[in-house]
RNA sequence: GUGGUUUUAGCUCAGCUGGUUAGAGCGCCUGAUUGUGGUUCAGGAGGUCGUGGGUUCGAGCCCCAUAUUCCACCCCA
């Protein structure tokens, strides 16, 4: 049988010793952030129920999910269910047969409920929201929890677009009334301890709210076209005024209510200039006013005034959960242009499940996409290598090698990584190893320095070169 | 879901209008140097050209299908 050539799933990725180490610096400076402000881990599982995904991503959001086929008979439920249709000739259902009257012409999209009821968790949020549901007896509230984990997404992978990719979501839920915006104080801080501590400096923060967009819908023409308005002028800077216009034209708005609508889109200013003027246009909308006061008091209450927040109306999220306030980050240097980070306040998810009154306010970190802008940015510290080995004895013989053993325990016993070269080669070989996998030291080990009971240390990124007894290794590495 | 693009040695890529035995650089292996890597020099191994069909006297090159890569749209981290 001819070898077959293994391949991977579209839009996965290996992640090699070095890929890794790279990533876990990523996770664990975030995750020092979110302890920091009091955030607590959570683990939910790879997959969840379709009921729980299915309905909270938006139409295009349910198709993107991966689905998992049942296991056994997957097939049965959906023969017995088109065999009752077929004996029951009056019934008009998705099912119809077709001339021959054998095959069956199924509606794939019908045919899943029968043969999936599982799927791979689409973000953190949702089956954050379950847990709460499931677990409210036991949380303490207001709950803060961060959760780092992969997800899975059935897009056609492009730049910065994976079908597997990690977030690092941090949410705070709590009732509703004491949804105290310090919450959104907080995570506006958090991403930029983040991203501070992880060198890209010049990130910028964009902020939205949905009341506003609500209000000016409301304002426009009618609270209802609030999503219409939002995907169109998502795409403003892409296609133009005019573009969004003849867009929003065909669906049947006016040419006075465009006027209104770029009206308010259009102020330009400092910020706070511009929610002034907003608060003036949107006087008619009670919902767009309470939008506008919850920017104003993030932007005047912000402690770290020069971080980068841009008012942004035309950031929408697609996300159809969010009900507040909402964040996208990016990168200004590199040339990824989509998201790295985003979030925003979801007052009602947890309704869907049962639990109504319950309020959250959370962001997520693209792990997959901070790790593309720090490669290209070369902002990876230098340290990171493929190994954490400190030292690597090399030998000659076996008794050298043996005469290695209890010096490389010592060295582990005092914390510093090290290891032996387990065949008999070449010096220039083990020397080859090391220098490969970055191995900062090598302690060679021959007749001479056995006899001596010393090792000839040689430091492999200045080429330097001593005889030093063990004890003077582990100061010299330790230090 | 729509449109485009890529696939040839371990890696990055050449390969003319279809023509005999498919090339380069890097890497790898061996040696110069039987105890010194990252420099140098000499030699060597390694490919059924993504896969399956088709056209042709003849296909890496043309046609069809399929997978895959990357990119854009949609949407999103």
């Amino acid at each position: 049988m001819a070898a077959q050539k293994p391949t991977l799933p579209k839009g996965t990725r290996d992640f090699g010793p070095a890929d890794v180490q790279k990533r876990k610096h990523i996770l664990n400076a975030i995750e020092k952030v979110f302890k920091k402000y009091g955030f607590m881990p959570l683990e939910t599982p790879t997959m969840e129920n379709l009921s729980t995904l299915e309905g909270k991503y938006g139409e295009e959001g349910d198709k993107l999910l991966f689905r998992i086929l049942d296991s056994g008979d997957y097939l049965k439920s959906l023969k017995e269910h088109n065999d009752k249709i077929l004996s029951d000739e009056s019934q008009d259902a998705t099912f119809a047969p077709s001339v021959s009257g054998k095959l069956i012409d199924l509606d794939s999209k019908a045919a899943t409920k029968f043969i999936s009821e599982k799927g791979l968790r689409y973000d953190l949020t949702v089956p954050f929201a379950r847990y709460v549901v499931m677990h409210r007896n036991e949380i303490t509230f207001p709950f803060k929890r961060y959760q780092m984990q992969p997800v899975w997404r059935a897009d056609r992978p492009q730049k910065g677009r994976y079908r597997e990719f990690w977030q690092c979501d941090a949410d705070v839920v709590g009732v509703v009334g004491s949804d105290s915006l310090l919450n959104e104080l907080d995570l506006i801080q958090i991403y930029d301890e983040a991203f501070t501590k992880l060198g890209i400096i010049n990130y910028e923060i964009r902020i939205n709210n949905r009341k506003v967009l609500a209000g000016i819908a409301e304002v426009v023409k009618s609270i209802d076209v609030m999503n219409n308005i939002a995907v169109a002028i998502d795409k403003l800077d892409k296609i133009g005024e005019d573009g969004v216009r003849k867009e929003l034209g065909e669906q049947g708005f006016s040419d006075e209510e465009l006027n209104t609508l770029f009206g308010i889109i259009t102020i330009k200013g400092e910020n706070k200039e511009i929610l002034n003027q907003l608060k003036d246009k949107l006087k008619s909308s009670h919902e767009g006013l309470k939008g506008i006061e919850e920017l104003e008091f993030i932007l005047t209450s912000n402690p770290k005034p020069n971080i980068n927040l841009t008012l942004d109306f035309s950031l929408a999220r697609g996300l159809s959960y969010y009900t507040g306030c909402i964040f996208e980050v990016t990168s200004n240097d590199g040339t990824l242009k989509s998201s790295i980070g985003g979030g925003g306040r979801y007052d009602n998810l947890t309704g869907i499940f049962g639990l109504p009154n319950v309020s959250g306010v959370g962001i997520s970190f693209g792990l997959d996409r901070i790790y593309d802008v720090m490669e290209e940015l070369k902002l990876f510290p230098a340290q990171l290598r493929a190994t954490s080995t400190q030292v690597l004895f090399c030998h000659f013989d076996e008794a050298t090698l043996l005469y290695c053993l209890p010096a490389l325990k010592l060295l582990r016993d005092a914390g510093i990584a090290a290891e032996v070269f387990p065949d008999n080669k070449k010096l220039g070989k083990q020397l080859d190893y090391a220098n490969a996998l970055q191995i900062p030291f090598a302690a060679i080990a021959g007749e001479t320095e056995m006899q001596q009971q010393v090792f000839t240390v040689k430091n492999l990124i200045t080429g330097e070169q001593q005889t030093c007894t063990i004890q003077t290794l582990i100061g010299l590495v330790g230090q």
